[in-house]
DNA sequence: ATGCAAAGATACCGATCGGTCTCTGAATAC
DNA sequence: GTATTCAGAGACCGATCGGTATCTTTGCAT
């Protein structure tokens, strides 16, 4: 324990190679073999910035929505209307958007499914994970609503969940299917979901 | 090669003692003697009636895949109206539902997003999955369309797409955040996908 | 130039991985 | 009763797992 890391630098490194891999292999199929040739390091060097393989997974796990946040930061902050900065959260998840997100795709719903069972300290990073976009999309809503812009009828949590549940499942579906003409499609579902909060005139 | 199963009674005892721990820990995470512990069986045992582990991990797909399959057909028969068969696809992934399921969630999912960048033919077999799901969501509603039940202006294909990114987009929400509510939440928006496109008199 | 600190290389560890091969014991055939 | 068969037991395999402990190098202060 106190264990102390050696070099902030070399950690950073570290994550910022490593954290695709964790996102495609996921924590077990994740090899500490697989780290030292992504670093080019060796035990000594990995072992002197974490404490252990757990360690670099979370860190790893917390890089990637750190970059997606990041992405969607600036995406929200550039749509003018309310109406866009919740259609930028879809756009993020486009295949046409030619974004830099991570490679291996979204880092919560991947660590969900694979940490849900397994482990808990996982688990839990990806859960919160949910929680904050769901809290960032709830408030989008509320002040869409109060902003005259989306229906006074619109309920902010149901909204949240179903542009975030249409998401994760469109990502899925198109992973495993292949098949980018259904990610767009059902990306094209949750722009209607906005579409039909927004007030028309 | 030109493998020979000894026994076909015991291949399928072996299948069903190990599916929920391929679903539940995933491939990689699951280990030779975690069937073995599972099945009080030794390797020669399991090496006698399967190749290798993936091909457990296929037939416990399937498995899997099969039981969900069989459980959803007898609620879909078993309801009259295409409304009330497509809100069984939907009921199905209810934890109120205390259905039979298999233990671990949707494996569709979970093989989804662990195989995507991983394992070629396990992916290939949960997007066949997805596809196959899709196929049966489309029937229903465009059958329930030419029954009158369903509005002329339905597109069957993104109903099902609608319906199918909703219910695994709940399940790995529900699953990462822990709460049952927010599972029930997003089954509630699916039900009302099924109702929108119901006619009302 | 010399001494020191620290980052990272490397050798090593026990455990366990997926898989093979030989043996054994129980059931069946005769 | 004896021979045969075959499913499954279990010893064994090399490779690799995650992790530790010691050595080496490098850069810096003196």
């Amino acid at each position: 324990m106190n264990f102390v890391p050696k070099s902030e630098e070399t950690r950073r490194a570290i994550i910022k190679a490593t954290a695709s891999i964790f996102n495609k292999k996921g924590y077990v199929g994740t090899y500490v073999s697989d780290l030292l040739k992504a670093t080019n390091l060796t035990k000594g060097g990995i072992y002197g910035n974490f404490e252990n393989k757990e360690d670099i997974a979370l860190a790893a796990f917390d890089y990637n929505l750190g970059c997606l946040r990041t992405i969607q930061k600036g995406l929200v902050e550039a749509a003018k209307t309310y109406k866009d900065k919740l259609l930028a959260h879809i756009h993020l998840f486009s295949s046409k958007a030619n974004l830099p997100i991570p490679e291996g795709g979204c880092p919560m719903g991947n660590t969900a499914l694979e940490a849900d069972d397994t482990d808990e300290t996982l688990r839990k990073r990806a859960g919160d994970g949910f929680l904050r976009w769901k809290k960032d999309l709830v408030k989008l809503v509320e002040e869409g609503m109060a902003a005259g812009e989306f229906r006074k009828s619109t309920d902010p949590e149901e909204t949240a969940l179903h542009i975030m549940a249409l998401l994760e499942g469109a990502v899925m579906i198109g992973k495993a299917t292949q098949n980018v003409e259904i990610l767009e499609r059902t990306l094209d579902i949750a722009r209607g979901v906005v579409d039909n909060i927004t007030k028309k005139h």
